[in-house]
DNA sequence: TATAGTACTGACTAGTCAGTCAGTAATTCA
DNA sequence: TGAATTACTGACTGACTAGTCAGTACTATA
């Protein structure tokens, strides 16, 4: 199950990594059956250890859970907002912000983590404020940037700033959810690549003053 | 909390309401705090009756997240085929299906089934497939009429028939889903109005031929 | 007003799991 | 080499909760 176990001889003493390893066993578990329905011991037998040394490192299963989504989020934040100077086309530069969630985010083992917030945030609503601060409040800024450069230039229609950040998220917020519940039991039934497709066909051509009508989206 | 109890003397013998009374209480509950973490004493006491009553109309709490869930989706599926007959247009076909799935699901209580599903899915594999079957594809199926009579009649682009539905109702799923989750912690954030018309907004103008270029939607 | 039947109760049990801690084994340092 | 330190273990406990059941109270019928 885990590749620690047998490619080391010893394979205690690992002070340093420990943390990420009992995190990302957490994560997944946490994902997979929610936050109450997780045992410790299943988490610390993922992680190739007992509950005991989970506890060396965390002072509580809350408190697990906060570390997890505080290391799931902290490495997500600065990628994305690095992009703002990369591209000057506002297409392109929407299509890198949206694309690169996807790539770094929903299709990654980090995917999970909205679904596990959206699960959990009335269970922790300090972590679901923390969360929201960080991660959507962010997230919805590098959008409507992105969207009202597009306005300024002529290339976007003038849309409501506000909440048009949500509702461009939540195609690929919806296929990441999906991947991590009904998609084990229902088939994927949509492949990725043809949604990835549709979606920014549909959303783009929403989006552009004038769109291309040559019958196929970019 | 409940109404049922001031109103009537003798607040007992009511074979035929409880299960329904129960089922509305556990929806709550499930919605809130998930599946897990949610205790039957509660559910009873949010109903108005002991645990002891909830064994006799219910199984196992297992048994009761069943009915929860079937409860909750029955009436809701063929309200929306109705619509299929009456409406000409698909544009105002499309905008029925949608604003009738907000109206009759996403703003109601029942709009918390999909945030419980989405959570559950994996853990009641059974339910999911059964969900699946009778909601979600029979959903996308709705939309997929809609759609592809507007490409027949040169009215939307050849747009992915098998994806597009999913990523059409992503945006409504996710205010759902808001209002289940961040909503209670982080204030509405977005107004539901000005939401769903961006929504409506962007989707629609990315379907048509001919976009309306007055600079407004609709 | 008995008698039988039905809807409900709540104390109880058995099992589960978060969190603890005395002890063990690896490692470092003298 | 062995003493001190550090990382880890897993049996244990106390709290909590799904599920049970003997008993209560209300209702219907005779």
């Amino acid at each position: 199950m885990n590749e620690n176990t047998a490619s080391q001889r010893q394979r205690r003493r690992r002070k340093e990594t420990r943390p990420q390893e009992l995190t990302s066993a957490a994560l997944a578990l946490f994902v997979e059956k929610g936050f109450a329905a997780t045992k410790l011991d299943d988490v610390a037998a993922r992680a190739g250890v007992s509950k005991g040394t989970l506890y060396l490192y965390f002072d509580s299963k809350e408190a697990l859970f906060k570390a997890v989504i505080q290391e799931g989020v902290v490495p997500a934040i600065a990628a994305g907002e690095a992009l703002l100077d990369e591209h000057d086309d506002p297409v392109e530069l929407l299509r890198a912000i949206l694309d690169g969630w996807w790539e770094r985010i929903g299709s990654t083992e980090l995917g999970g983590i909205p679904k596990l917030m959206m699960s959990e945030a009335r269970n922790f609503p300090d972590v679901a404020v923390y969360y929201h601060q960080v991660v959507i409040q962010r997230g919805m800024g590098l959008i409507r940037v992105a969207i009202s450069r597009g306005i300024e230039r002529g290339i976007f229609r003038e849309v409501d700033l506000e909440t048009v950040g949500s509702v461009l998220i939540a195609p690929l917020l919806h296929l990441a959810l999906w991947r991590h519940s009904f998609a084990s039991c229902c088939g994927p039934d949509t492949d990725v690549e043809r949604y990835l497709q549709t979606y920014f066909d549909v959303v783009l051509d929403g989006l552009r003053v004038q769109p291309l009508r040559s019958g196929d989206a970019r």
